[in-house]
DNA sequence: TTCACACCCTGTAGCCACTTCAGGGTCAAG
DNA sequence: CTTGACCCTGAAGTGGCTACAGGGTGTGAA
């Protein structure tokens, strides 16, 4: 036999909130729990090892519909690793694109300040007219 | 004299929806226009010039609270350029903490996916498992 | 028994920067 | 007088929760 848990001791175990676990229930990833007499949630312990994947994916920075994805594979106890392995990349990929992103939005912006790297030279602000109509030209 | 334009035609030359347009006078980053008997918006063409100065800030990835900032301090005509500087490297260093943040992210997902090389190799996947409740330890 | 208090329930609104939709009204051309 | 492009407002949806309102449950103490 497993130990019972109702649903605060379980967010405290898995380190989050009650609310962020009713959600992911509503959201299809923890199936619905059984309910006391009183209506209350009641979880056997193992759930945590879920909630915890769970936490790690989203970590990772990973959407529920990505996690969903996951716990559906984990839960067909599939031979195959390619369509996991597949949705990690694609992950990679995006994490990747986003720092690209970044990476040249930072360039931007750099440039954009030091049109201004004189403190208060100017009436017209180097920043703010830059800001104008034509679009700030960064190195890239 | 100026040319006056309706929201559709103002919208396109600053190439925007005119959903957006409608929202940013909601969010007071535009002034209220003057309306027609028929109650149309209507726009001196020279807000185009406004339009453009927040979309290149959005471009940079501005929240609209910053932007209404930066457009406060230009339409108050403020001599100093201290605000406008310290608001762009905040913005600047709000960008590189999450470039890094991403960075160290992908690290962990690359670990990850290193864990199943080779593919469909075991019937446990080397990624979910990884995924559970010890936290994938990657290289820093 | 009765009280306080921690815990639980559902349902709703809020965040951000919009987009999309419903259900209309305006206006110029044909 | 109708078609169709354009415009209006207001509400709902996006993601991943958090926070709140307004209740019910359960337990230990007085």
């Amino acid at each position: 036999m497993s130990t019972a848990l109702r649903i605060g001791a379980l967010a405290a175990r898995a380190r989050m909130s009650v609310e962020a676990l009713r959600y992911y229930e509503r959201e299809g990833l923890m199936p619905a729990p059984q309910r006391t007499a009183g209506n209350y949630r009641v979880y056997d312990v193992t759930l945590v090892e879920r909630l915890l994947f769970i936490r790690n994916c989203r970590s990772l920075d990973m959407t529920l519909a990505e996690i969903r994805e996951l716990l559906r594979l984990r839960d067909a106890g599939e031979d195959d690793c390619a369509p996991v392995d597949a949705l990690l990349e694609g992950h990679i990929r995006q994490v990747s694109a986003r720092i690209d992103e970044l990476r040249q939005l930072r360039q931007q912006l750099r440039t954009l300040r030091g049109r201004c790297a004189a403190p208060r030279a100017a009436a017209q602000c180097g920043i703010l007219s830059s800001l104008g109509p034509a679009v700030p030209s960064a190195s890239g």
